[in-house]
DNA sequence: ATGGCCTCAGATTGAGGA
């Protein structure tokens, strides 16, 4: 089966495209962050036609997830329980697979803006609260995956620019170490189990042609537990997306688990 | 040159993203 992340900047701009991506791409479970649009506006009539089940947690104007799945997610959970939030950033749900029930929390990180910044003390609480809650929910559900946009790139290979970009956002010590501590909870990185091409991104930035000068960040990540680990095949990024004409500034990431 | 581009809300600009 396989599983994907994609942060598509607006549903509502990038609709087609998504669709598009999942008849190339039959995954059994898509996880779409910054949605942009409230849940009466989500599209769910084009992703049922395709034979897909959707769960959303949408807002206004910013933000947004949603999990895309074959089979009807349960037990869905929305934002972190215990921490207060107005941002809707996370969704997760359980689907069941031939080996058994799976737990995905799918998520859009805060990006933080600038260190020493409100927005980036409020990345830094975020960050906290979604460790504490994930470490509960690694006893609950053995078999479980944190994927989404986590806005952070977690070594200096992640980077295009690792020196100029030295302690700037997604490149701080205190993001990496967050990032470093979900690792630590028992989970793994599965885009770097597997050898990769050098300078591999999942974000570009829709300035300075950024794409076609490969001036990206690898920030979209897919964590499995150990539980999975020795079930995982492949893990990749889709860079294709990336070429459309209007674009999301993100590639989808993709593992499979056999 | 400390901005370049894209999206949204709602206005002819500003916030936010990364």
């Amino acid at each position: 089966m396989r599983i994907a992340t994609w942060n598509v900047n607006s549903l509502s701009v990038r609709l087609p495209q998504v669709l598009d991506w999942l008849k190339a791409n039959p995954v059994d479970v898509l996880g779409l962050q910054e949605l942009k649009l409230t849940d009466d506006k989500f599209p769910y009539d084009a992703f049922e036609a395709e034979g897909y089940h959707a769960v959303t947690y949408g807002q206004k104007t910013y933000n947004g997830v949603a999990l895309i799945t074959r089979k009807p997610a349960d037990d869905v959970v929305r934002n972190i329980p215990s921490h207060e939030d107005v941002q809707a950033r996370v969704i997760a749900g359980t689907v069941e697979t031939h080996t058994g029930p799976l737990r995905v929390i799918n998520c859009y990180f805060v990006n933080g803006q600038e260190p020493g910044s409100e927005k980036f003390t409020y990345k830094m609480k975020w960050l906290g609260a979604l460790e504490n809650w994930v470490r509960g929910e690694m006893q609950k559900h053995p078999r479980l995956i944190v994927m989404g946009d986590f806005n952070v790139a977690p070594e200096d290979r992640d980077s295009f620019d690792p020196v100029g970009l030295k302690d700037t956002i997604h490149h701080t010590v205190e993001e990496r170490t967050y990032f470093q501590n979900m690792i630590g909870l028992g989970l793994t990185d599965a885009y770097r189990m597997f050898e990769q091409p050098e300078k591999s991104y999942s974000w570009w930035d829709y300035r300075m042609l950024g794409f076609q000068k490969n001036r990206g960040l690898r920030i979209d990540h897919i964590l499995v537990s150990d539980a999975l680990k020795g079930s995982v095949s492949a893990c990749t990024i889709d860079r294709a997306p990336r070429k459309n004409k209007q674009p999301s500034d993100h590639a989808p990431v993709i593992v499979t688990l056999d």
